[in-house]
DNA sequence: CGGCTTTGACCGGCGC
DNA sequence: GCGCCGGTCAAAGCCG
């Protein structure tokens, strides 16, 4: 009896384990699908810059005129009203704006750790339909996310005190804080790579804790089994594989963007 | 009491 | 010139 018990537990799990490598390797084609398109694109806008040396795209001169602007997306509770997040840097709001095309108003902060620093940063919230996904093994869904579209504009001239819920644990309270550090899911100028910066998503504070425990039960457990369902409830939560299916689109949209070309990578178009 | 947020006023740019 | 809009200022209020 108990043979029969243990066989049905392993059949089981092999199907759990099947259904995980299914999902991981769907995830893993989109990614590469987008990657390939990346990779195109880019190349395509070194042959026209090639072809066309005499007054270079507009585009890029646009945004060698801007270089300490950048923008990113981050995910929020659509009930969740506080129009901040916790980015390591500390903001005085000196004004807010209602805009005609937006029921949420626009908050602008200036940072305030330090009284010389030029930089500011405005805010505003939009209610998505940001993407439906077709994953293995989970119905056709669309997602309804609030957005918080942020913009940053010109470079911290001091360092940065982060804050606990983004501290690492074992690192010091303090790192440096040239430009690149702040917490920008999308560079202009860096658009050669996909830059997904999965802090920004909602995932850093939630999921990577969800990871950090299922190294601590490897650890403890020592157990395959016990392993492959941790792989698989990672891999069937949403709250994991939709900032991920997030963030890669989001850089590739920007991506495209920047090279003036719309990207169909297959799926359907965010609404606002 | 000091620092921060709120909010109405103000200013400059832009399109008609 | 006028109105609209985005961005900023600054006084008042709030809070620890």
């Amino acid at each position: 009896m108990d043979d029969i018990m243990i066989q049905y537990d392993v059949r089981k799990l092999e199907a759990k384990l099947q259904h995980a490598k299914e999902e991981n390797r769907s995830l893993r084609l989109m990614l590469e699908a987008m990657s390939n398109k990346g990779e195109k694109l880019h190349s395509n806008l070194q042959e026209i810059n090639n072809a066309e040396q005499i007054g270079p795209a507009l585009a890029r001169s646009e945004f060698s005129q801007a270089p300490n602007l950048s923008q990113f997306f981050v995910r929020t509770h659509p009930n969740d009203n506080s129009l901040t997040i916790k980015d390591g840097y500390q903001w005085r709001k000196y004004g807010q704006k209602f805009t005609k095309d937006n029921s949420s108003p626009r908050a602008y902060f200036k940072c305030s750790l330090a009284p010389s620093c030029p930089v500011k940063k405005k805010w505003s919230k939009r209610l998505k339909t940001l993407l439906q996904l077709h994953m293995v093994g989970a119905k056709k869904h669309t997602r309804y996310r609030s957005i918080l579209v942020a913009t940053y504009e010109g470079k911290h001239n001091h360092d940065v005190v982060l804050h606990d819920t983004l501290r690492p644990s074992s690192s010091s309270s303090k790192v440096s804080a040239v430009n690149d550090n702040l917490p920008i899911t999308t560079m202009p100028n860096h658009r050669g790579a996909m830059n997904i910066d999965l802090a920004l998503c909602g995932w850093a504070r939630t999921d990577r804790r969800v990871c950090e425990d299922v190294v601590e039960q490897q650890k403890d457990l020592g157990s395959s089994s016990k392993i492959e369902e941790c792989v698989s409830c990672l891999t069937k939560d949403p709250n994991f594989t939709m900032p991920l299916a997030e963030a890669a689109i989001h850089s590739t949209n920007n991506q495209s963007t920047l090279l003036g070309v719309d990207l169909n990578l297959g799926l359907p178009d965010p609404q606002v």
